[in-house]
DNA sequence: AGACGAATGGTACAAACGTACCAGACTTTG
DNA sequence: CAAAGTCTGGTACGTTTGTACCATTCGTCT
């Protein structure tokens, strides 16, 4: 955590606070009073840490993606089960903070500023992908593939089961 | 068209005018003085059509994912100049639409009476890639692949010309 | 033609909103 | 320890919101 100022601390349980009220209200239910209330601090903190809605906005998707980004970059052995495993805890596990993350990337089609974020998860998903299979224009597949699957399971909910996600991954690396 | 009771009329221009504000705006700024207003009647006629906003929603997500099912069943030729045609159109020619749609889709993830609509859009896009695939495990791939294509190319503008995406279809289809 | 339900559009209102302000309490710096 | 800065939290204001109401007009049946 190291040396965080005081205002840090309230700062980012702001910012924590956005992706959770995103994940029970959508959108639309992310507004200043919501956030504070969840946070636990007064709607003027909200007010002046971050200068409006959307600044709060972008800098949650920010930190959201960091977040997960250490996720995918610190998951040690990228193999089928694993990621199997990581799918299935996104996608079951905590499936509204997975939506409410692909909620915050879909702001940044509308924002330029927030392009770099966007693009740092699919490079990070891509590197990974990279790390295991040598073809680069393979890995480029397969992380598109997997993007997509990831989706699908938010959507649809299938497939449901670990080893349903790992058959799925297999007819996926079969390229 | 149809016999249109005279009502139908307002009712379409209603969820249609979702659509067009939803790309303008975003998810936030559908609101029911906005909607009428995009439509040209008057603010009544939204709460007369639509019993409240997440009605009206829903009622836009399912006419526009049937607009889009019929575009992509539609489409005679299922090769890769066409395919790609297709899908720079949808995301060059028509980019905020096609946001549009997709954070409509994201609506479902939270409603279960929208799960139908999002099954259908994907069961309208494996079907497709199916008449041209004999293997339905590697259409089932392909789907996935092409969809994390589409999101990718909304988010990165990535490939950004007709003769790459072709090239990455071909990646694709290398299965 | 008369009757009756559907459709229209203007208006009203309480609630929630973004944002601004400010007096007081802390923290840091010299 | 005093001064300068940052942070706190309560309050206020003008706007916009969802939704309700209602008198009127239109379309369709008997």
């Amino acid at each position: 955590m190291a040396i965080t100022r005081k205002g840090e601390v309230r700062r980012t349980a702001l910012l924590e606070a956005v992706v959770r009220v995103l994940e029970r209200e959508g959108p639309t239910g992310v507004t200043h009073r919501a956030v504070a209330a969840e946070a636990g601090v007064p709607l003027a903190a909200a007010t002046y840490y971050f200068a409006n809605l959307d600044d709060l906005l972008v800098s949650a998707l920010t930190l959201a993606t960091q977040q997960q980004v250490a996720l995918i970059a610190g998951l040690g052995a990228w193999d089928i089960p694993g990621v199997a495993r990581l799918l299935f805890d996104v996608t079951h596990g905590n499936r509204a903070a997975a939506i409410a993350q692909y909620e915050l990337l879909f702001l940044a089609m509308r924002r330029d500023s927030l392009r770099p974020a966007a693009d740092l998860w699919y490079r990070t998903l891509e590197d990974a992908v990279n790390q295991r299979v040598s073809d680069p224009r393979a890995a480029r597949v397969i992380a598109l593939a997997i993007d997509g699957l990831l989706l699908r399971m938010l959507w649809t909910g299938e497939p449901s089961t670990q080893e349903s996600i790992e058959a799925s991954l297999r007819d996926i690396l079969r390229a």
